[in-house]
DNA sequence: TATTGTTATACTCTATAACTATA
DNA sequence: TATAGTTATAGAGTATAACAATA
């Protein structure tokens, strides 16, 4: 429906023809994979996001912890919520402050070390984690499938493990050094400019 | 050095084998590749985010604001800047006085409007981003490049359009009715659960 | 002494609404 | 009246550091 004249929304980002002249060294295609698997992962995360704030009030870290312990089946403890959500123990105690306040998640006492806690998620979490994850796959299922051929999604998942990879080994690695910058002559209107974001 | 014994950092979220069974109508090859892509999509981003913060203590939007600026080649109306960061103008303010603050952009009048201010980067700012921009487009074709083949990239690339398009078309459409869900025996350990992020 | 979780504090990003000054 | 930008206010998320209770 609509939209067969217009070019329409560009889905990718694209740099510009004198991308390579401006960045000596760098490679257009790779800063371009790289811009739109960024803009991928936005577009898609933003979809589960804002139905998650829309239908239900919840942040993104609100629905982690909710996640988290009903994931595991059993209540957890603090602690190991906030490193699975990669938080801090005091940043956790504020969502979890949050979430206690909306009825969503209980603090109980842990029956072995009266230092602990145990955190468990009340019927009205339940009820909402058990309509939203179905929702959310089933997106999944449907805006995937949109897309991509199942060959073609085994095709990405490939290569996608390779990128996590590398991206996981670049972490632990200095930042590069770039081989500098020869400024175009002051283009008008700027390029898409991929490190906008 | 080390890790070459233990398996590693599992690369890829999977879930479990249960998963279609707990989820009626759901796919597990789009969910994992839903996951992964945004998985992928926050690493990568995370490398440039973190060298950002590290190197020039700048925030993803202080950078966009100067990557925007940058990429104008010329003084841009704070609205202007604000529409392509997607925020609003308040919150425009908000950034742009803390960049002023530490000397990275300047506030001039518009020479038509007296309304209207014109945001010009500095000196300083100037020399960030020349740093910055070569390093980050480094990082993109090392990691890319350690990762995938020239024609991985561009079957990616393809893959990646087809999957942005279809989000698009998804964020003006309502959210999906989930098929439901069976709870599984209730799992002592979770599996790496898919809607904690 | 070490650990768990809370408190106190602070900072950033973000938004909305009221406001000022222009147009 | 309408627009551009600021101010005031608010709330979320995050972090660090000091602290109390418990181990």
């Amino acid at each position: 429906m609509s939209r067969s004249s217009t070019p329409g929304p560009q889905p990718l980002v694209r740099v510009g023809d004198d991308f390579e002249d401006e960045y000596p060294g760098a490679s257009a295609l790779a800063t371009e994979c790289y811009a739109n698997l960024v803009r991928a992962g936005d577009l898609l995360l933003g979809l589960h996001n804002r139905q998650t704030s829309d239908q239900y009030q919840l942040s993104p870290s609100g629905r982690g912890v909710l996640a988290v312990v009903d994931g595991a089946g059993q209540p957890l403890e603090p602690t190991v919520i906030a490193e699975r959500l990669m938080v801090t123990t005091g940043s956790m105690t504020s969502l979890l402050d949050n979430l206690e306040k909306r009825g969503l998640v209980r603090r109980l006492p842990h029956p072995e070390d009266r230092r602990k806690l145990l955190v468990d998620i009340t019927a009205d979490a339940r009820a909402i984690v058990d309509e939203l994850l179905p929702s959310m796959h089933a997106r999944e299922r449907d805006v995937i499938g949109a897309a991509l051929t199942a060959g073609e999604q085994r095709t990405l998942l490939r290569s996608l493990a390779k990128v996590q990879r590398a991206a996981a080994d670049a972490r632990s690695a200095p930042p590069p050094d770039g081989a500098g910058r020869r400024r175009g002559p002051g283009s008008e209107d700027g390029p898409p400019n991929p490190g906008g974001n």
